[in-house]
DNA sequence: TTTGTCACG
DNA sequence: ACGTACGTGACAAAC
């Protein structure tokens, strides 16, 4: 093998580094780290990975190149950048001095042109040469033996891309000497480069198409198309072959250096050890300790074929107590699983000697056996597995996402990380964009399945005990195995299910508010003189306030709001602003139901929507793919998209909603009288609230009067704050404070209560809901007043949000277990938060609409009655 | 990718 | 004086 050297684009990479991390990273000092910790950490796993002997960092100098001497608007290295981003260059050249990187630098000549040259003078000693930069331009040169890699801007994760030729071709359709042309064609505005006017990606891409290269298109230039580019090419030849060579990156710089061979040792001595402890980067120096100790062993597995050696396992691993479960399934077809009795682990593929019927009828047993299974995803476990309960599963990341609400997006790597400080490889981290299903069919990615399967299924084992005790300690255990666990049978089983859309239904939707919207946009841009983009708050903003000079109310960050509340104030003096807020109206309906939701109607007619278990602070649910529990209903042109949705032949839908929950949840925490006392009568309550706030009689409550009291209602569920509710009912912030005032000499206990949710959380730093779910509020210590006063309304909405949740999670398990038991063929489909809908054959309608609210009403033990509002209807507009 | 807006409870 | 109602997800535009 021949040896290889590593060249780093010192100043492109830290840019990159500096817009992909965290901005508020800092040292103790206060000098911002971000893009340095960025910078090192894609730098350490390149190396990690890519191995190189040798190692050079080049960087920009701030003087004049060749370049700006051929052209003097050529802005290349003199891009803007922040102040935040300027300060963290010494520090980075300072650690890769200390880590005995060279840095080299080249008067005249750009970091470009430097790694140009000094990968073809590897080229020429027989090295390969990688490339490790931010800038894509740099992708031109990718040859045989120089490889070409960028970093990718993932949400968090730190990883790359590897671009040979043939993955450049790949990947933009061009080989990396045509990308030279196109970028001259198509000109750089942010080096000010100059292009063919006119001539963009999709022109220029074309001319290459067509031609081949520059230069052939110039010789027949007299045939070209479109027109424009003709002309644009015709008359500025000289221009463009300016601009050739201006991005053409250079392989003869004066550069060379003293190639000595670096060990990953190198990185960790005495000088870069005070870098990181002056910088405060702690990941790198935990790092530093952790290296001079045993490196975590690689998981090692088995990987089983032989069908009578499945069958020993199977029946070894039935006598487990406890066992780690995981797997890997397309479109509900099991591919591959993992399972370990917490020693050894073997991995299956299904086909061959062990088909997907026998593991998965192998896996169902072991599943109905006594014994615990230790998964990642127990929701998925049942729809793939369908056991007839999920009893025996413990779930690791729902397990840690109770430990830990605020970190959503919880899943089999960051438990493992969070609980085990153990890192597993992940589907997205071996497969990146690659279908692993794909590349498990063609054997290619069996290895990789392999490792992230046995990662997973030997984490999920170990994290069991550590898991149920933490959740033990918290004192959420119960929550957990009662609640939780079961959920994720019901969730599975919802999903599967799905919900009959009709695709007709909603393009005749979609086709009526079209003629809304083009009736509504001709009236706009007549009222404002000019044609404009309509959906862009920036356009629309300089429209109306600007040229039409409408008073501002609001201004957002970046400019003019023109959000709905806003132009509702202007909608009485301004008819275009009346269009506008009906053209917002349809297009939102347009945009994202009757456009959106077509896509998502799978081959059986029914939208699988995703039920999120571990996302929300508070413990509810949310939807995704598409979220249906966002459909219109408050008002009916919106509303009518309800009728799309419909129950299968011989059905009708059962629906029930719980009225004020979360009042009622209010009345029962805080216990005071009153309030109970006026649940106790059943009467509208926010009247009885009017009558006893106001002190007037019931039956004398006035219209304003009953709105008034609502929003109280409202913003005490909130976490009242008197500038909160002035915005909700448009009054002065003096009268909220009235209103709230009058509400609480009312309901004295209220008050009481809410104080004393503040104070608990500020003493323990979490809320609590009924049933013992925690919602750590870090806020509440924040020493910025807005943040902290956050911080108090989410310690008083959480517990009553978060009791909710969990009186609707135990109604859900009681009507699924109650349809189960009476062998109904009624079918739990869709939970809205504090509705239920129910696909029930027409026989067994009026029954299931009892069941439904006998099992909500009765879901929770207050000291109010619980009570649902059902309905039955032959669509979802009509059981509502 | 972030921002503004808006649909729901 | 500080700046907001609580909890979500999707889309289009702009960066």
């Amino acid at each position: 093998m021949s040896e290889k050297l590593l060249l780093i684009d010192g100043h492109s990479l830290l840019f990159r580094a500096f817009y992909g991390m965290p901005g508020n990273m800092t040292a103790p000092d206060g000098t911002p780290t971000g893009a340095v910790y960025g910078f090192l950490t894609i730098l350490r796993k390149v190396v990690e990975d890519e191995k190189p002997q040798y190692l050079a960092c080049a960087f920009d100098l701030s003087a004049p190149t060749f370049r700006h001497k051929m052209y003097p608007d050529y802005k290349g290295t003199r891009k803007a950048a922040p102040e935040e981003f300027h300060v963290q260059v010494p520090l980075v050249k300072k650690i890769l001095k200390d880590m005995g990187i060279p840095v080299i630098t080249c008067e005249g000549w750009e970091a470009d042109d430097i790694l140009g040259s000094l990968a073809r003078q590897a080229e020429d000693r027989d090295m390969d040469a990688v490339i490790l930069s931010g800038d894509r331009d740099l992708l031109q040169l990718a040859s045989p033996r120089i490889l070409i890699v960028l970093p990718k801007a993932h949400a968090g994760k730190t990883t790359y891309e590897r671009y040979t030729p043939e993955a450049v071709k790949e990947a933009f359709g061009v080989t990396p000497h045509d990308f030279i042309e196109l970028k001259a064609l198509m000109g750089d505005t942010s080096d000010n480069v100059p292009g063919l006017p006119g001539v963009g990606p999709k022109t220029a891409q074309k001319i290459m198409d067509t031609y081949g290269s520059i230069e052939n298109a110039h010789a027949h230039v007299d045939e070209m198309k479109p027109k424009k580019a003709m002309e644009a090419m015709r008359d500025h030849y000289d221009t463009l072959q300016m601009s050739l060579d201006l991005v053409t990156i250079r392989t003869n710089a004066p550069v060379t250096f003293d190639m000595t061979s670096f060990r990953l040792e190198d990185f960790r001595n005495e000088a870069v050890r005070a870098d990181f402890r002056e910088l405060g980067l702690k990941t790198f120096l935990k790092d530093f300790e952790n290296e001079a100790e045993v490196p975590t062993p690689r998981t090692t597995w088995s990987v089983i074929r032989d069908l009578a050696d499945a069958e020993k396992l199977f029946d070894a691993y039935g006598k487990c107590g406890m066992i780690g479960l995981s797997f890997c399934a397309a479109k509900d077809r099991l591919l591959a699983l993992g399972l370990t009795d917490g020693k050894d682990i073997s991995v299956f593929f299904a086909g061959g000697f062990l088909p997907e019927d026998y593991l998965t009828g192998k896996i169902r047993a072991l599943l109905e056996k006594e014994g615990r299974v230790a998964v990642m995803d127990a929701k998925a476990c049942a729809k793939i597995f369908e056991p007839r309960s999920v009893d025996h599963l413990f779930d690791c990341v729902v397990a840690s996402y109770l430990l830990d609400p605020l970190k959503s997006d919880w899943d089999a790597a960051s438990s493992a990380m969070g609980h085990l400080k153990k890192t597993i490889p992940t589907w997205t981290g071996l497969f990146g964009k690659e279908d692993p299903a794909k590349a498990i069919a063609d054997g290619s990615g069996e290895e990789r399945a392999a490792s992230v399967l046995a990662g997973e299924a030997s984490s999920a084992c170990e994290l069991l005990p550590i898991l149920k005790d933490k959740l033990d300690e918290e004192g959420m255990l119960d929550l957990f195995a009662t609640v939780e666990m079961p959920l994720t049978g019901v969730l599975a089983s919802m999903e599967k299910i799905g919900m009959l859309c009709s695709r007709d239904e909603i393009r005749a939707y979609g086709d009526s508010l079209t003629e809304g919207i083009d009736k509504l946009t001709k009236s706009i841009y007549e009222a404002a003189g000019e044609e404009f983009n309509i959906n862009s708050p920036k356009q629309l903003g300089v429209i109306l306030f600007e040229k039409m000079g409408l008073p501002v109310f609001k201004k957002t960050k970046t400019g003019y709001s023109t959000a709905a509340d806003v132009l509702e104030k202007l909608a009485p003096d301004y008819p275009i602003v009346r269009d506008i807020l009906q053209y917002r109206t349809l297009s939102k309906l347009k945009s994202t139901y009757a456009d959106g939701l077509p896509a998502y109607i799978a081959e059986d007619g029914r939208i699988h929507t995703i039920f999120h278990q571990t996302v929300t602070a508070t413990g509810r649910l949310s939807s995704s793919d598409p979220n249906l529990q966002n459909i219109p209903m408050r008002e009916e042109l919106g509303r009518r998209i309800r009728k799309c949705f419909y129950p299968k032949e011989g059905c009708v839908f059962v629906d029930a909603d719980y009225s004020q929950i979360e009042l009622r949840i209010l009345a029962h925490m805080s216990g005071d009288p009153k309030l109970i006392e006026a649940y106790k009568e059943e009467k509208d309550i926010h009247r009885t609230t009017a009558s006893q706030v106001f002190h007037v009689p019931f039956d004398q409550v006035t219209d304003l009067q009953r709105r008034n009291a609502k929003a109280v209602n409202f913003g005490i569920v909130y976490g009242i704050s008197s500038f909160g509710l002035s915005q909700g009912l448009s009054i002065s912030r003096k009268e909220a404070q009235e209103y709230i005032s009058q509400y609480f000499k009312t309901y004295p206990g209220i008050k009481v209560f809410l104080d004393s949710q503040v104070a608990f959380a500020k003493k323990n730093g979490y809320a609590v809901s009924m049933y013992g779910r925690k919602r750590p509020i870090p806020e509440l210590k924040n020493q910025n007043f807005a943040t902290r006063s956050f911080g108090e309304r989410v310690a008083m909405n959480s517990p009553i949000q978060g009791s909710a949740a969990d009186i609707m999670k135990i109604a859900m398990i009681r009507v699924f277990n109650r349809l189960k038991k009476e062998g109904l063929k009624s079918r739990l489909i869709l939970q809205i938060h504090d509705e239920l809908l129910i696909e029930a054959p027409v026989d067994e309608a009026e029954h299931v609409r009892d069941l439904l609210r006998e099992e909500m009403e009765g879901a929770a033990d207050l000291s109010v009655p619980l009570s649902a509002d059902c309905h039955i209807g032959s669509d979802w507009y009509e059981a509502k």
